[in-house]
DNA sequence: ACCGCCGGGTGCC
DNA sequence: ACCGCCGGGTGCC
């Protein structure tokens, strides 16, 4: 038996046809005006839970909105209500007007409500057995400090609450301890494992050059359905005559609204922007392919009971401006040479703003950037006035902040189909995912309270069903693959060989003895840190000795600008000398390539800061617990910390070759074990590109001498350089051209994740890195899809020194990774000074 | 008849 | 609403 709908009585068909198109664009505004005010909704994270009424819901022969037995109802002040200013509406999931609050309680209620003391959400567990009115229990939530206010207030107006009793409490303290763990696993697989049986392969139109890995297709063929089958959203399901939805229990008798599009979330280099391509030449009108050839009337219009609008052709395509070559590069490589597809890059200040020209295309490619620029100038921006066929979003996980202007303009797109591309589509939290959902409006979610309701205040209170729905719905809509997924046991990509060296590099006579110098000092001031119990207090000097005794590895020069004094501060110095050594210092810590993390919320460094007791932290998890205590203290010295003097690192200075006298280079034993690499392989075949890797853009520097010297041509791709600059140099690199540059001189944390630099099939990691996933990225920028060779990756390491320990360290937290993903936060600080025992030996 | 009772009209806020 | 409330009709049984 499941729940029937009500509705008032009389007849049902005529009153729908009736009042169809007013009702409709009613409920439209309405529930505008519900998601206008929601947004400005807090979050439900922090929600307590005041107790529980019965109230009643009257008033409803004169709304449409319908609503079963268990389902959620929104309640919405009405403070212009004519009648009473103190009215509360009664809404279901989809924002019809259901009733109104009888107005004893409303007016109980409104005080409440209008000052945010407490967030009321209904539910009708009974329905109603009459068409005038019926029960609902409504449910208070807020903070705890609002508690009291809110009972008394009630209680003065003669309603009294129920505590639901220890229940919310117990769940509340599960979340704390035991689920936080689960759930934590449970959320980052929320992506993985989404294959399923989406198996079905789809050939692309003939208009696409290339052709598709058998992923590709089986990616179209699930892009086409979602675009194409009138499949109900996730949660629906029919029920007789009716449509159900299983999470709030709602149930109408029109088809709810389908959602066209997903989240196509494979791994980077799987050929996403490919099979988009082919999604686009594939699957216009009614599964017809793009009709290319400019014959206008290709175009049909029919009379069809099919309500999409036929005439809607081009795709919108909005990326970061990172990316934007690369899809006009990638249309001009897939697209067949005698295929008219007209590509319109909407950027500059000389575009096209004509929106029957823009509409008129098949594809228009822009920047998000360009797009909240137009929509903020306010009025008539070109491309919120245009009905797409289908808009994508390429690194969709660009739009997570709901309140940044970028969204908001991404929101108000109109289109049939949408959709969504990133390889990593939550960030940080379950928050992620709303602005998701709300761009794909995947209903009711698009509304954030039933968002919060329904899925997200469950999830962070530790309830399992929760996240069991939410990987329902992710699942429903998303498809994901990584390049080590597999299909009946075969391995999605083939790519070709990767084979991984390490060269043992042995240092000079005269190196072997700098080194022991310093690396002797350095063990008997950490000796000291170590005897006194005051690592940690002088973390930023041990990171400083290692690092030295890291650049002493590479390159003498390296350690040039570092002065040898890195003690405290002396008492002596002027503020501005202070401030220059804690700038100094924040640039150690972060360019020792540590991957230090922030002790605060112990994950990378954001908007890194630093202390003047020479502490790194995330700007924002310090200025918490400088706001959380009377006088702030360092949480990792109990320094007293003054908000004033917290130091920021200055925009970087361009480093200059000159300044580092490179006219007269000097070399060192792994700038020699390199050369001997490279002009060996140069006498192989010349044509092999190389990466050449490390993490001190100082010694890809003095790298540029001897590449100079012996002739080989190279570009330089470092953090420093502007988007265009890097644009420009990838690909150049990428180049097949006789005299392209054979060797690409990279910093290790250029560029980030997406870069394509499949022309290198050699790789020389200079230094070792802290991080070996730091490595690995950096060695899938060559070694991923459309790499025809196999790539060879050389790992210089000097014997005998702080580069084997760190490799050693490397191997046992990859261990411990895979044993145990994500439980190494807790003891990560005493671990680190384990490590730093290891790494010298001591 | 300044009541009670009957029965039709009516009904959110 | 198979209610409550309103207000007009009505008035022994």
């Amino acid at each position: 038996m499941f729940p029937r709908p009500w509705r008032f009585g009389g007849d049902r068909l005529t009153d729908v046809d009736l009042f169809a198109d007013g009702s409709e664009s009613a409920a439209e505004s309405l529930s505008q005006a519900i998601r206008a005010a929601a947004s400005a909704e807090p979050d439900a994270d922090g929600s307590v839970s005041f107790g529980q009424l019965r109230g009643t819901v009257v008033g409803l022969r004169y709304y449409s909105g319908v609503v079963n037995r268990g389902e959620m109802v929104g309640l919405v002040r009405e403070p212009q209500n004519p009648y009473d200013r103190n009215a509360v509406m009664v809404t279901n999931v989809l924002g019809r007007q259901v009733g109104h609050i009888r107005k004893e309680l409303a007016a109980a209620m409104a005080y409440v409500m209008d000052n945010s003391l407490a967030k009321v959400e209904g539910v009708v567990y009974s329905g109603t057995n009459n068409t005038f009115s019926m029960p609902v229990t409504l449910s208070f939530w807020g903070s705890e400090e609002n508690r009291d206010a809110v009972l008394k207030h009630m209680a003065s107006r003669g309603f009294r609450l129920d505590s639901d009793g220890g229940r919310a409490a117990v769940r509340r303290s599960y979340s704390a301890f035991a689920f936080v763990f689960q759930l934590k696993n449970a959320f980052d697989n929320l992506f993985e494992g989404l294959m399923q049986s989406k198996d079905g392969e789809k050939e692309a139109a003939e208009a696409v050059a290339t052709p598709l890995l058998p992923h590709q297709k089986q990616a179209l063929s699930w892009m086409c359905a979602r675009e194409n089958k009138d499949a109900l959203p996730p949660f629906w399901e029919k029920r007789g005559e009716l449509y159900y939805n299983s999470l709030t229990c709602f149930s109408a008798k029109e088809i709810p609204e389908r959602l066209r599009g997903g989240i196509l979330a494979d791994d980077m280099g799987l050929g996403k922007t490919l099979t988009t391509i082919a999604l686009i030449l594939t699957n216009f009108h009614k599964g017809k392919p793009l009709p290319v050839e400019k014959s206008v009337s290709c175009v049909e219009v029919s009379i069809s009971e099919n309500t999409e609008d036929l005439s809607a052709r081009a795709t919108l395509i909005l990326c970061p401006l990172s990316v934007l070559s690369n899809w006009l590069d990638q249309f001009e490589q897939h697209v067949h040479a005698d295929v008219k597809l007209s590509v319109y890059l909407y950027y500059g200040p000389e575009r096209n703003r004509s929106k029957t020209f823009l509409s008129s295309q098949d594809v228009v490619i822009t920047t998000y950037n360009v797009l909240s620029a137009d929509f903020g100038v306010g009025w008539d921006s070109p491309l919120h006035g245009i009905s797409w066929l289908r808009v994508v979003l390429d690194e969709g996980h660009m739009i997570r902040n709901p309140n940044a202007q970028m969204s908001k303009a991404v929101l108000e797109l109109k289109a049939q189909r949408r959709w969504i591309l990133s390889g990593t589509p939550i960030q940080n939290s379950v928050k992620d995912l709303w602005m998701l959902l709300a761009f794909l409006r995947l209903k009711p979610f698009d509304v954030r309270e039933w968002w919060n309701r329904v899925i997200q205040r469950p999830v962070t209170q530790g309830d399992k069903t929760g996240l069991q729905n939410l990987q329902n719905l992710v699942r429903c809509i998303t498809l994901r693959r990584t390049k080590s997924s597999e299909v009946n046991g075969r391995r999605l990509v083939l790519l070709p060989k990767k084979t991984v060296y390490v060269e043992q590099v042995e240092l000079s006579q005269q190196e072997r003895e700098e080194y022991e110098l310093a690396r002797n000092e350095g063990k008997r001031t950490i000796g000291r840190y170590v005897a006194e119990g005051s690592v940690l207090r002088n973390y930023a000097d041990v990171l400083a000795i290692l690092m030295r005794l890291r650049q002493h590895c590479c390159h003498p020069d390296l350690l040039g600008k570092i002065s040898s004094d890195l003690g405290k501060p002396a008492a002596a110095d002027t503020p501005a000398d202070l401030r220059e050594r804690l700038i100094e210092r924040l640039r150690l810590v972060l360019a020792s390539g540590s991957d230090e993390e922030c002790s605060v919320c112990l994950e990378s460094l954001r908007l890194p800061v630093i202390t003047h007791c020479a502490h790194v932290y995330c700007r924002p998890c310090i200025a918490q617990v400088i706001s959380s205590e009377q006088q702030a203290r360092c949480p990792l010295c109990r320094g007293e910390i003054n908000p004033s003097e917290l130091v920021e690192f200055p925009p970087e200075e361009v480093e200059d070759e000159k300044s580092m006298n490179c006219g007269r280079w000097r070399t060192s034993s792994k700038v020699q074990a390199l050369m001997g690499n490279l002009l060996r392989l140069r006498s192989e075949d010349a044509n092999i590109k190389s990466l050449v890797v490390s993490q001190f853009t100082r010694f890809l520097t003095i790298l540029q001498g001897p590449l100079r010297e012996h002739g080989f041509s190279f570009v330089r791709l470092d953090g420093t350089m502007s988007q265009k600059k890097r644009a420009q140099t990838i690909q150049e690199f990428q180049s097949s051209a006789a005299d392209s540059p054979k060797i690409m001189l990279l910093s290790l944390k250029a560029g980030g994740v997406g870069l394509n630099l499949t022309a290198a099939s050699r790789v020389f990691l200079m230094d070792p890195a802290w991080n070996p996933a730091t490595e690995e990225q950096c060695i899938d920028r060559c070694h991923r899809l459309g790499q025809k060779k196999n790539v060879v990756v050389t790992k210089f390491i000097v014997k005998d020194s702080v580069e084997e320990n760190m490799v050693r360290i490397q191997k046992k937290k990859q261990d411990l990774v895979e044993k145990t993903f994500g439980s190494v936060s807790k003891d990560s600080k005493t671990s680190r000074i384990d490590d730093i025992r290891a790494l010298l030996e001591m």
